[in-house]
DNA sequence: TTACATGCTATTCAATTCATAGCATTTTAT
DNA sequence: ATAAAATGCTATGAATTGAATAGCATGTAA
């Protein structure tokens, strides 16, 4: 029997099961336990802004990432329904973008975070 | 020479600076960097929703955490400006509750991913 | 002065990530 | 057809990070 390619893998954070740090299994704790993973905001941000990429682009494009992550980030965004392949390589989703949507804000803020420890690093 | 108490230390990912996953230092990679680690954002949020908490009452509501992340957590998010102490234990900072703000409509939007996830797998 | 709460640190062990090499398969060039 | 290059990884070992638990130093209250 084969396995059908859009169940849910029991090797990701969702939601409704338990997950690190949070044995509710809330959306958010499965959100942040996923996102809350080395390079796995970096990657979704860095693919949704190079799409298509294949495996080595985005290797590229995250200047530090090991194969091994990236091949685990991508695996656990792919059974996230985040990320998918399509032609020319790795693409989001429409959840994928709705995520980067969500993200987009604070890449903005980040900004003024910046800013704001800079002034104080100024401070007499 | 006593050490002024609001300098930027080096120990955490700040913008402006190489951080993992990124040479850059641009304000999203650090963010992502901070935020990307175990516990981070979650403690933010339980905080934010307990103000203000002691070291040991975040620690209950945390559920899993471990003392001595709990304890390095806290010093990156208090480094990065994000918490402070105040009456009666630890509180959310401005920049904090903006970040918390930031991350709210990601929380409303965990439960339409879950929604997406759920539907999927009740998929013929 | 004893008891308890608080904010950690110490220690040991497990899991994760880094850094690098390399392999199997497909595509492209000659 | 063959060789070279690109692609998508896997393997390995070292370094870093986190989990689990114990316990200590300080402060407060009884």
């Amino acid at each position: 029997m084969k396995k059908i390619a859009y169940v849910k893998s029991a090797d990701f954070p969702h939601p409704g099961t338990p997950v690190r740090g949070s044995r509710s299994g809330a959306p958010i704790m499965a959100l942040f336990d996923l996102l809350g993973r080395r390079w796995a905001m970096g990657v979704l941000w860095t693919l949704r802004e190079n799409e298509p990429s294949t495996f080595r682009q985005l290797q590229e494009r995250c200047e530090t990432i090991s194969p091994a992550v990236l091949n685990k980030r991508l695996g656990e965004l792919r059974a996230a329904q985040f990320v998918t392949r399509g032609e020319g390589g790795y693409i989001t989703t429409a959840l994928g973008r709705e995520l980067y949507d969500q993200l987009v804000p604070l890449g903005l803020w980040s900004k003024d975070w910046a800013k704001a420890l800079d002034e104080m690093s100024e401070m007499p």
